[in-house]
DNA sequence: TTTTGAGTTGTTCGA
DNA sequence: GTCGAACAACTCAAA
């Protein structure tokens, strides 16, 4: 019987997965190939996060994954060979860098006789599988919501057999170690620990999700998205458990599968147009004035380092450094606040957002950021702009979210802590003065966006006109 | 083809 | 303090 090999991408786990379900009727190696096209530009809390992830695959399969670094289209190939596999199975990728990727790999892989094998991917619903009537894509979420609740999605897949064969290569092959972390706060990872997360959320937190999902201060996520992003678990099966509680609490469900489909949604769109990953979709807004130069690039440091004086957004900020990880409101408001009190463009946030989240995620990263500058797909109407010390007296009506990664505002009680330049006492030592004044940042970008609007569409690479 | 209704997440102002 | 209107028209989906 010929062997198979099993390429792990971002589906690190053994339930739920129809890959290995596909490979695993004959001798299959698991492979993991540590690409540093994608490892390279990764901050220390996404390789640490995938070292450890690997790290208890690797324990799932009795100590079988077999890890190399390098070029995919040339490793994966040469890895079949070795072990005289005339398949690879993998779940569809349909990212822009791995669709390539794995077109090359095929094309490799069949020059030497062996097949590229795909069998499922990482959404409910493969991307390019819900379009309108005449088979086109959907450009706004609500319609794509409907159509993709009425096609419905196949049940979880089943676990592996107990009589599974894993093919073990002895030289090399191991896990990386992970990165030096000085005081990083990581949660478990892996399979087992995200199904325990669930089913903790699913006992404890579903029910008041509608409630308590806007409020940074609370445990009040399901904290589900790094699990998703590195495929530990499938919204397949969060989907499953959800249906089943489904009879009285339809409507309160229907706020947490919305955000499974958000996820599904962007990946549909970006699986249509690629380039929406480094360009707006709107192009009327594309002439929108971006401030560069020394002064941008201090502004841009002291966003990326929590030290703009805007406490909300500096703890979310903070937050990101140290746990990998934002809170969703929260990355809302610094996001506007990156690209409209400190007009600078979108994509440098976006940059650092995935450099830096454990969840990030090309297709919901890029569009969500294109959401809150107003050139994405359903884009927010250019004067919505966030207040940053009014969403945070709104959602951390406390101010314990701030004062959790703020230690300058931990004298600080209540929700005072938003306004820190307006105390009695004056500003606490050693927490920045606001960089810019909000008031006068949202008169300067309203006018920036009426002014792009007025200079209408502008093609990329040709004169303005 | 035309028409109609709808569209994640906000803020400010004035009554 | 609370409420509705204005923000500014535009694109998309579906009948």
């Amino acid at each position: 019987m010929s062997t198979s090999v099993l390429w792990f991408r971002r589906d690190l786990r053994l339930t739920d997965n129809p890959a290995l379900l596909a490979a695993t009727r004959s001798p299959t190696l698991p492979l993991f190939v540590i690409d540093p096209a994608l490892w390279g530009p990764a901050g220390p809390v996404r390789r640490a996060y995938l070292a450890r992830s690997l790290r208890r695959l690797d324990e799932s399969l009795g100590g079988a994954l077999h890890v190399r670094t390098g070029d995919p289209a040339l490793v994966v190939p040469q890895v079949a060979a070795q072990v005289a596999a005339s398949q690879v199975h993998c779940a569809a990728d349909f990212a822009p860098y791995g669709a390539r990727r794995d077109n090359e790999v095929r094309a490799r892989l069949a020059a030497s006789g062996a097949a590229l094998v795909e069998t499922g991917s990482p959404y409910a619903v493969p991307p390019g599988q819900v379009t309108k009537a005449d088979g086109s894509p959907y450009r706004v979420f609500s319609a794509f919501y409907r159509a993709w609740v009425d096609r419905g999605c196949p049940g979880p897949a089943p676990g592996p057999g107990p009589d599974v064969s894993w093919v073990r290569l002895t030289a090399g092959g191991a896990v990386p170690a992970e990165p030096a972390l000085c005081d990083l706060a990581l949660p478990e990872v892996g399979e087992v620990a995200a199904r325990d997360r669930w089913a903790r959320f699913v006992a404890d937190g579903l029910a008041r999700y509608h409630l308590s999902r806007n409020r940074p201060d609370l445990a009040g996520t399901s904290s589900m998205s790094a699990a998703l992003r590195w495929g530990e678990i499938h919204p397949r099966t969060l989907l499953a458990d959800v249906a089943d509680l489904e009879t009285a609490q339809r409507q309160r469900l229907e706020v947490f599968r919305k955000e499974l489909a958000w996820r599904e949604f962007y990946a549909d769109v970006l699986h249509h147009i690629p380039d929406s990953a480094r360009r707006g979709l709107r192009t009327d807004l594309a002439a929108i004035d971006v401030d560069t130069g020394p002064a941008a690039d201090d502004l841009l440091h002291a966003w990326q380092q929590g030290l703009t004086g805007y406490p909300f957004v500096d703890a979310g900020m903070r937050q990101l450094r140290s746990e990998g990880w934002m809170h969703n409101r929260v990355r809302m408001v610094v996001a506007s606040f990156l690209v409209k009190d400190l007009h600078l463009h979108w994509t440098q946030g976006a940059r650092w957002f995935l450099r830096w989240l454990r969840d990030g995620d090309l297709a919901s990263n890029q569009h969500g950021w294109q959401w809150v500058a107003g050139v994405g797909t359903d884009a927010a109407p250019y004067y919505r702009i966030f207040n940053p010390v009014r969403q945070g007296v709104t959602f951390d009506p406390d101010g314990d979210y701030v004062r959790r990664y703020v230690p300058q505002l931990r004298q600080v009680p209540g929700p005072a802590v938003h306004q820190p330049w307006a105390l009695p006492g004056g500003m606490p030592p050693g927490y920045p003065r606001r960089v810019v004044d909000h008031e006068q940042a949202r008169r300067d970008a309203l006018e920036r966006y009426s002014a792009a609007r007025r200079t209408g569409p502008v093609t990329v690479g040709s004169p303005n006109g």
